[in-house]
DNA sequence: CCTTGACCTTCCAGTTACTGGAAACATTAC
DNA sequence: GTAATGTTTCCAGTAACTGGAAGGTCAAGG
């Protein structure tokens, strides 16, 4: 069982993060101790590092509790979840190609402007594709 | 010349979301109709294009400033601009790793979760990976 | 020319997801 | 035993939109 503070340590979220997700009912600590720090089992560690994932891609705390309960419904029938997971699927490989272009760019752009001076480095007008 | 509805659709922003980036002074339209709608070029397109993804990737509007000025601000260094682009180029390459993890995981659920009955995943024990 | 509908304008209020800070209690380190 | 660090709740503030009202504009059809 871990603190919150552990549990922030081992998730790489912010303390504050991790009591604002007790608080909207994301992620609810494991239980309490007998002073009422909020203790956390590695379930919980592994769902909110699942989390802090898919958040950092642009998913709302709302698809983040959708995602989860994949794992968690056990009324949900296994066609809801494969569909809702590939459709995620989806949208993560458009994510993927987007994340690899943007990594392209910022490359050329280091690659190219590496003298000392300023060299003219146009790529504004390139970056659409 | 783009009308703001015209940019949207070019940009894939919402409407609103491309008058409050000039509202907020980060892309600002290149003039006004003789009638006060905004105009925008392909420049400004451009430039709304690479930040939508910037943003879709947890870069703040901040950080997308400071990586447009990369392109525009004349009197920045060219140590500066390779700086601040290999930073950035490092954090690019962790959500790369970060979502590929993700990919998986939501590929190995939907192999998994595919019959009509619910089968057990206990996937979550495995999802810190 | 007139009207209808889809567009645009500004302004202001509301939402999502945190984030910071105060006051007070708990735990650990010396 | 006391100082530092960690935790609690509560409440206010911020970032980045997002929705809606009230009203001006523009292209198409009658």
């Amino acid at each position: 069982m871990y603190t919150i503070g552990d549990t922030a340590k081992a998730t790489d979220l912010p303390t504050k993060t991790v009591r604002y997700y007790a608080d909207i009912g994301l992620v609810m600590p494991s239980g309490r101790s007998d002073s009422g720090y909020r203790l956390y089992s590695g379930r919980e560690i592994n769902k909110l590092i699942f989390i802090r994932r898919a958040r950092s891609f642009g998913f709302s705390v709302q698809e983040c509790r959708e995602l989860l309960s994949l794992y968690e419904d056990q009324e949900r029938s296994s066609r809801d979840v494969k569909a809702i997971a590939l459709r995620r699927i989806a949208e993560i490989e458009k994510k993927l190609l987007e994340l690899q272009s943007l990594h392209k760019e910022l490359s050329y752009l280091a690659e190219t402007c590496n003298g000392d001076n300023r060299p003219d480095c146009p790529i504004i007008s390139g970056m659409s594709g």
